[in-house]
DNA sequence: AATCCACAGGAAGCCCGGGAAC
DNA sequence: GTTCCCGGGCTTCCTGTGGATT
């Protein structure tokens, strides 16, 4: 290759991390460390496929980052390891975060098995019944036992009722020859109680909890990928215990254990260092904590910026503490400038609790005595973000904007 | 003890866009 | 195509409230 902008950078990427898919949470490595005992009750539980059996449907519940949906991959590749051609189990992985109409899960059943091309099914434009019928009519003429991995499960709930899960359970009791186990995936464990009564009993023949990993637990998982993904002495000592240090204190998260590492690495790349020292994890961390919160601070919509923008303006000036009637009013200010609708107090005091639960701002309600009961309202977002805003290019117009020392206009 | 401030936050209903059903 | 339905954003109207002040 020759010399050009990107030179210096790629030689640079290449000296730390030697391979950095492994960091990637969607890798799936070989051993899952400390998960040993739930793949065995899964497995326990899927074995009866080659028993001739249905396996009992399986509900797992976990936190976000508790290797539920690793656990499930992992057993997915296990019985391709036995069963290589599938001519006794069938694997469906559905993630219905991504995949959440009935439609869209009976088309990924459908064609995640369908290898001839002219039967597969449309990705649209049947009706629900004809896509029913004809997927049922599929999986039943495989004479097989089919899983099906619904992750995220509870994203179905509140779409379109349980109408799917009460689908894929009928279908069940529909078929003659093929049969169809459901292992659902879930972080709420109180999704069951939006469920049709059958629906649940049935979902939850077998129940299974996956508890947070402890920083010990983290520090081995993280050491287990370390090796393959750097050299040797790439890594100070402290950076692994720390990383998993700081995500136990979240929930013993996984998946942000692995972000963590992989983000002081790619700053100590980028910095060219040739070690990650625990600085950098201390940066990644910050970092990270940031980059979540512009996300939502840009994501909000052009209402709610500008009453976060008033909150910043009312912070600026001088008071660091407000209440609910000087947003208002400086909102107002700053819609007449903007050219935009003037909402409501009500829906305000809305917008400002929605605010509140983003913890872009902190409000409790507290009573003055007779100068009234009312919010008070604090920023507590970093003032790199607050640039961010107002760099925002909705809100060129509120350069020239002074907050009126006297608030009351009206 | 009564008053009264400055709202909180519930209830009901309007409007609108989008998707499903007819 | 039209109609129906649903959910989200919003308004209007409302009742409730903690505690300094009277």
């Amino acid at each position: 290759m020759s010399e050009s902008v990107f030179t210096k950078h790629i030689e640079r990427r290449n000296r730390i991390v030697k391979n950095k898919s492994i960091l990637q949470t969607s890798y799936l490595p070989e051993i899952l460390p400390h998960r040993k005992e739930e793949i065995d009750s899964v497995a326990a539980v899927i074995a009866s496929v080659f028993e001739g059996d249905k396996p009992s449907n399986i509900l797992i519940f976990g936190q976000t980052g508790t290797g539920k949906t690793a656990v499930m991959n992992f057993i997915g590749n296990e019985l391709k390891k036995v069963d290589p051609k599938g001519e006794t189990a069938v694997y469906i992985y559905i993630n219905c975060e991504v995949v959440d109409t009935q439609y869209g899960i009976l088309h990924s059943i459908g064609n995640q098995t369908i290898k001839d091309f002219d039967k597969r099914i449309p990705f649209t434009g049947w009706g629900m019944d004809k896509i029913y019928s004809e997927t049922k009519n599929y999986v039943d003429e495989q004479n097989k036992v089919f899983i099906v991995v619904l992750d995220e499960i509870d994203r179905l709930v509140n779409k379109s009722g349980d109408d799917i899960l009460y689908h894929l359970l009928k279908m069940n009791e529909d078929l003659k020859n093929s049969k169809l186990s459901l292992v659902g995936i879930s972080n709420r464990v109180n999704f069951m109680e939006f469920l049709d009564p059958r629906v649940r009993s049935r979902l939850s023949e077998e129940k299974m909890t996956f508890d947070p990993y402890d920083a010990k637990q983290l520090e081995d998982i993280l050491r287990s990928r370390a090796e393959l993904a750097f050299d040797e002495g790439v890594l100070e000592s402290g950076v692994i215990p720390l990383c998993a240090a700081k995500s136990a204190k979240e929930m013993g998260d996984a998946r942000m254990a692995l972000n963590l590492l992989r983000t002081a690495a790619e700053i100590a790349e980028r910095n060219g260092d040739n070690v990650v020292t625990e600085a950098h994890v201390l940066y990644a961390k910050n970092k990270i904590e940031l980059d979540i919160v512009s996300e939502t601070v840009k994501a909000l919509p052009q209402q709610s910026k500008t009453v976060l923008m008033s909150i910043i303006f009312n912070t600026r000036q001088d008071n660091k503490t407000m209440i609910t009637g000087d947003v208002y009013s400086t909102y107002k200010d700053l819609c007449n400038i903007l050219r935009m609708t003037v909402l409501t107090q009500r829906r305000v005091t809305d917008l400002i609790s929605e605010l509140d639960m983003l913890g872009i701002i902190h409000a409790r309600v507290r009573s003055f005595g007779r100068a009234g009961r009312t919010r008070e309202i604090e920023l507590s977002i970093p003032g790199e973000i607050c640039k961010m805003l107002e760099e925002d290019e909705n809100m060129a117009d509120l350069k020239s904007y002074r907050h009126p020392n006297q608030t009351k206009l009206m």
